[in-house]
DNA sequence: CACAAAAGCGGAATCGCATTCCGGTTATCG
DNA sequence: CGATAACCGGAATGCGATTCCGCTTTTGTG
């Protein structure tokens, strides 16, 4: 599946009151995101928007164009965090504070930056946003933080892993994905380790993840 | 969510001729599933095994059910893989096998031993299973090839996110998750790192992750 | 073997949701 | 002010999973 729509003609030259209804729909779906995160109706949207559902269709072509939507802003920010990791004192930190700060992005917004990569508006945030990682990254090895093999792919990764325990365990179980990415960032590092600030996980942790994935792949 | 039903009464006591119904459904889903991999409708199971879908409801109680049982088989396997680990010459190694060949397999079946941990029947399995890949832990310790404070669960987790990542990368980028778990088994190790085996992670692997994530949690 | 329950059966009917359609409305522009 | 393209609302569709229910076998018994 390449990148459905998305390419939306942006909020240009839209008849006012349309504008005015695109707003109230992106409202209406923020609100619902934040009480239900994700599980709703459009239905929903369209009655606490106070228009019918068509309207929400023809504005937003599906469902889930409508949540990449919602994502935007939070996505924006993802780029401001990675500018803010690059602007940290110690350039040979920058990178553990970076990803470090991704992570807790995620878990504070339930964002993650993923399918959003691909949409029009976003491309040019994509390329400054890699380039700053690729310059974090560098940072990192300059200052002998990082093993020499490691590339901004590599990193990507363990963002995107990390990415996957936290909406699995989120609020339940936030030990989990902290005690991981300490170990993977230990791994990270050219030489020895430092101890990891986390407590070890509990078997109560655990049952969360065992719950959340299915034994099956589905798609 | 508890692990719900799948506490089913066994295959005891069925009338002979739904228990032979109940075979049939399995077997058409099984062969389903390797088609289509979860992708296919209940409908299509029941008429793939000749029988109406009342008929495979009142054996399994939720499509997922049905999945689930059929994961049944595989899950033994892994626990097999647990104990083939178990028995590797060099102990100090084990660790490093076990993990490894869980993934392999993992990425051959298309298996993951998520949910069905939960279940009753699972119940002997999964205490033998941690059993052993406790034992294969302190294998390893005493080898002095994993840090001291790595527990069994650390372990799960990391089975779990290089799972994550084979699920959304599957065939068509294994250096993903081979490259990930290179770079995580190092660093599990409590010394320096030896190089890994995979070569490195490109644009065009990278895309499928990209693809697979969605931007905004769905549950 | 006959017979009443118990256990099964098929598949139509429901339900929840996303997505599509279309007849009626309203900004906008000349 | 009139034409018309852009909008609207919300009923209708489509698709799956899951539920329901009247009819059929199996099975246990006498």
């Amino acid at each position: 599946m390449t990148s459905t729509a998305s390419a939306a003609p942006v909020d240009q030259k839209l008849r006012c009151d349309a504008a005015r209804n695109r707003e109230r729909v992106l409202a209406a779906a923020m609100e619902l995101y934040r009480e239900h995160g994700g599980a709703f109706t459009v239905e929903e949207v369209a009655s606490r928007a106070g228009v019918g559902i068509g309207t929400v269709y023809r504005r937003f072509p599906t469902k889930n164009a409508l949540l990449d939507e919602l994502a935007r802003p939070f996505f924006e920010q993802l780029l401001a965090t990675a500018q803010a990791a690059r602007a940290h004192p110690r350039p040979a930190e920058r990178l553990e504070v970076f990803i470090r700060s991704m992570a807790e992005q995620h878990a504070a917004t339930g964002v993650r930056s993923g399918r959003l990569w691909d949409t029009a508006l976003a491309r040019p945030l994509r390329d400054q946003y890699q380039r700053t990682v690729e310059l974090i990254l560098a940072d990192a090895r300059d200052g002998g933080r990082v093993r020499p093999d490691v590339d901004v792919y590599d990193v990507g990764v363990v963002i995107w892993t990390v990415g996957g325990l936290i909406d699995a365990t989120g609020r339940a179980a936030e030990v989990i994905w902290r005690r991981h990415l300490d170990l993977v960032l230990d791994g990270l590092r050219p030489g020895g380790h430092t101890s990891p600030t986390t407590r070890p996980i509990q078997q109560s942790d655990w049952e969360a993840l065992v719950v959340a994935a299915p034994a099956l792949r589905l798609g």
